[in-house]
RNA sequence: UCCCCAGUAGCUCAGUUGGUUAGAGCAUUCGACUGUUAAUCGAAGGGUCGUAGGUUCAAGUCCUACCUGGGGAGCCA
């Protein structure tokens, strides 16, 4: 097959010439002697018409016998007119099926309901706005590698199959040679500390792991994961670079995806108020405020969805909670010396009631309070041998911080539910397709 | 695991205090139309009312259990 086609996207450039073009079909309008075939190839859509006279009888009984979805190679002239969706359409001269479908297509332009739609994901994810969500995801994890490549930090790319270890164990097990069982990984971070020591500044990016039952739009058992640790930094460096990377992230995706987020109506003006700094909110204070505002929460309780909901709802862009009490939060996280009741950490809570996107904390870097942390939560010593051993030669100070990849790009892209935001979701009751 | 909601045509739904042969729109098929924008107009085909049991002269409708999915909580990113 001949590599001499134009995308969509670019026949705005080629208007007066003859060009071929290759996609499926999107919708099929006829007018008697006049028809309009609707082309879609990844890159845009294209209205393609068909006139009898010009194209024969021959073209016409091809178009007579299309459906949704054919896959369609035609060749046709560019021209600008004001009729056409985008201004732009091809006069066809001549077409050549290339892959029939048939007349069952399940997926139609109207509403459906959220199981069909999932039980259909392969054939969803070809709707314009299931493309553009893809598309802004990929812009935001080239943005994010852009971020951390121009700042010198490493990628390392850490196991998915682990022993017993991380943050809670034994999820998805599976049998693993003569070594026991093997589990899917829940974090990179224990071997991204581990990296850091060797390189200073590393991420880690990769699929990650949960298999608590949960059940709401902010929870998959499979999601992507960017973690960076970071040598030699404290708490308060980690939370810079965090806000700066968001507002990287967020100005770049605005620049460059701006057919996307209007083909998906989000309203930009609440991305272009993301500006570093964020708030800093101390836990204390956030949960004295949140009684105040009627909530029940008691020091010492981790905060709720509504919480975070309260807490976020005063500010144009994301917020910082720091300094958990010790009991809320993970065996790893450093103990405030200015209340040790507290931990060195902090939650970033996106706008619009997006809630927790990132989670970090600086390390415990000394051995005896690790492994006296490792006995507190009752975890099995003997797994964190080699972990320790970070903290026996040449402990550092460090800190790290973990994103979700599916919730940055739900609330970037505004839509209700993460399960859109990745190409296939693992949720609880969904395996296939 | 707990709480709430929903399962009727391929899809989205309606279906009255239980009452004759279960309806609509979209999609599909056929027909008309030389500029349509989710075109329009005409016609046709399409149903184990989630499953099993129960109440009743009579159940899509009421009751029970189960199945499937959704929303939320907890936990987290």
């Amino acid at each position: 097959m001949s590599s001499q086609y134009q995308t969509i996207s670019s026949l705005p450039h080629h208007i007066g010439e003859t060009v071929r073009v290759r996609g499926w079909v999107a919708h099929l309008r006829s007018s008697g002697k006049v028809a309009f075939i609707v082309l879609r190839d990844g890159s845009g859509t294209l209205q393609c018409v068909v006139v009898q006279k010009v194209v024969g009888d021959a073209a016409w009984g091809t178009f007579q016998s299309l459906t949704i979805e054919t896959s369609l190679e035609i060749d046709g002239e560019v021209r600008a007119d004001a009729r056409a969706p985008g201004g732009v359409e091809v006069g066809v001269t001549n077409m050549t099926v290339l892959g029939t479908s048939p007349s069952d297509y399940p997926i139609q332009p109207k509403e459906h309901g959220i199981d069909f739609l999932l039980d259909h994901r392969h054939l969803w994810l070809r709707s314009p706005r299931q493309v553009a969500i893809g598309r802004v995801r990929a812009e935001l994890e080239q943005a994010l590698n852009d971020f951390f490549y121009e700042r010198e930090f490493v990628r390392v790319d850490t196991p998915i199959l682990t022993s017993a270890i991380g943050e809670r164990s034994g999820l998805f097990a599976t049998e693993y040679f003569d070594e026991g069982n093997a589990y899917l990984a829940q974090t990179g971070q224990l071997y991204g500390e581990a990296a850091a020591a060797a390189f200073g500044k590393i991420y880690t990016f990769g699929p990650t792991f949960r298999a608590e039952k949960s059940k709401t739009r902010r929870h998959l058992t499979e999601f992507w994961m960017l973690e960076p640790e970071m040598a030699f930094f404290d708490s308060a460096d980690s939370m810079r670079l965090q806000e700066e990377m968001i507002e990287y992230v967020v100005r770049r995706t605005i620049e460059r995806c701006v057919s996307e987020l209007a083909l998906i109506e989000r309203d930009v003006s609440r991305l272009e108020s993301i500006r570093a700094p964020f708030p800093r909110i101390d836990y204390t204070d956030a949960v004295a405020t949140l009684q105040t505002k009627g909530s029940d929460v008691k020091w010492g309780d981790d905060l709720g969805a509504e919480d975070e909901s309260l807490l976020v709802a005063d500010y144009d862009r994301p917020i910082f909670i720091v300094n958990y009490p010790k009991e809320a939060k993970a065996f790893y996280m450093k103990e405030n010396p200015a209340d040790p009741r507290t931990v060195l950490c902090s939650d970033m809570l996106a706008p619009e009631g997006y809630g927790e996107i990132i989670g970090g904390s600086q390390r415990e870097d000394d051995y005896d309070r690790m492994v006296q942390r490792i006995k507190d939560e009752g975890l099995p010593i003997e797994a964190y041998d080699w972990y320790l051993d970070l903290r026996r030669y040449g402990t550092f100070v460090h800190s790290g911080f973990g994103l979700g990849l599916e919730r940055l790009v739900a609330w970037v892209c505004g839509i209700p539910h993460i399960r859109e935001a990745i190409a296939f979701p693992r949720t609880m009751y969904r395996l296939r397709p």
